[in-house]
DNA sequence: ACAATCACATGACATTTGTCATTGTTGGGC
DNA sequence: GCCCAACAATGACAAATGTCATGTGATTGT
């Protein structure tokens, strides 16, 4: 019998989630968790073979969360996520997941991917996998996240300044830096270019 | 029996919503859609009894959808969304809609809500129908609404204005006075602000 | 030891913005 | 009919923004 623990903040979401999983003889929920902390808690707790964490959870992300229980515990993980973006699997393959299945995996597959992980092997969806290895890798140096971070609010250079503790003539050049190499415009469009991507 | 249209457009949310629904007896769904328009084609084709519409789907929205089945027949409509404001609340019930449910409603209440939309009741949510009512309106016109929606991506005034068929000045006054009305200070924190409110 | 690089910062400059005053049209509401 | 709100546009002005050249310590590579 496999044991989980499965977390996302949304309700509905994961009372349907344990309502697919437990249909499955040989898997079995045994803790839910709705914030990330909630989930370093319960995994702790529990001890379950595998945790099955929605990466948008507040207040820090799943992917914190992992990174968290891993440093403590041999649990495996598989990131749930709805932005299935190259750059996002990067960071959780670095955190040491096991399994990264993007929300527009056919409901029947995944609990043939938490046997398989069970099993120890690692899944990553064929798709982001192949767009990451062919896609560029994210061009924006720390700073430059930092900054189109703080500007996703639509806040001004002197506001961003304060955020990040820099002069607003640095916070200045490093957008212009960031703008120039995702050939846009203004700060704006490119703090909007770096979400799509996942990089922000 | 109450037959059930599922749209959502997660094939792995869609799934397990499936999965949850089909567990009670007197529930089945005879079809899934993952795009709005789909939805409202087999709406059509298999004329359930009511429609579970995820309110974020493409290509056009769930509201969309909505409409578009209401138009034709008297399907009931039940919206299930992530970003449960006031503002969208009121865009769904002029749409028609008889269910208004926010991703954190306990998965156990799903089918409980189904079934009292089947016997002819509305559900609201209590705690979006509090703040609807206690909350004030969106001040923002027709117009004001257009350009920030443009501005969502970070365009420029001149792009802006393109895109709305619009002289660049008028698109300086839209946004101006809806940056006036939201007391922010650029249009890109006015777009995000109405973003957050449900207005766009 | 020396250059090369990086992180951080400044100042000057042209452009883009947001603001305001003003004009005009249209369609409801009383 | 009158008034008001929304819609559309123009011109002028001040502030914010993006670009670029340049400079200063630290760190790194050889």
């Amino acid at each position: 019998m496999i044991r989980l623990l499965i977390a996302d903040d949304e309700d509905l979401i994961r009372g349907a989630l344990v309502a697919l999983l437990e249909l499955e003889e040989d898997l079995t929920v045994t803790a839910e968790a709705a914030t990330s902390t909630d989930a370093v808690r319960l995994a702790r707790e529990h001890k379950p073979d595998i945790a099955v964490l929605d990466l948008e959870m507040p207040p820090a992300d799943g992917l914190r969360a992992a990174e968290e229980i891993r440093s403590e515990s041999p649990i495996k993980i598989i990131l749930v996520t709805r932005h299935a973006r190259p750059g996002v699997l990067r960071r959780a393959l670095s955190a040491g997941v096991s399994g990264f299945v993007p929300k527009t995996t056919p409901a029947t597959r995944l609990a043939e991917i938490i046997r398989d992980v069970a099993a120890g092997r690692r899944y990553v969806d064929p798709d982001i996998a192949a767009s990451a290895l062919t896609e560029d890798d994210c061009p924006l140096s720390d700073r430059e996240l930092e900054v189109l971070r703080a500007s996703r609010t639509g806040a001004s250079i002197r506001e961003i300044a304060a955020q990040v503790h820099l002069a607003p003539g640095t916070v200045r050049n490093y957008l212009s830096t960031a703008m120039a190499k995702l050939g846009v415009g203004s700060r704006h469009a490119a703090a909007h270019r770096a979400w799509e991507e996942g990089w922000i």
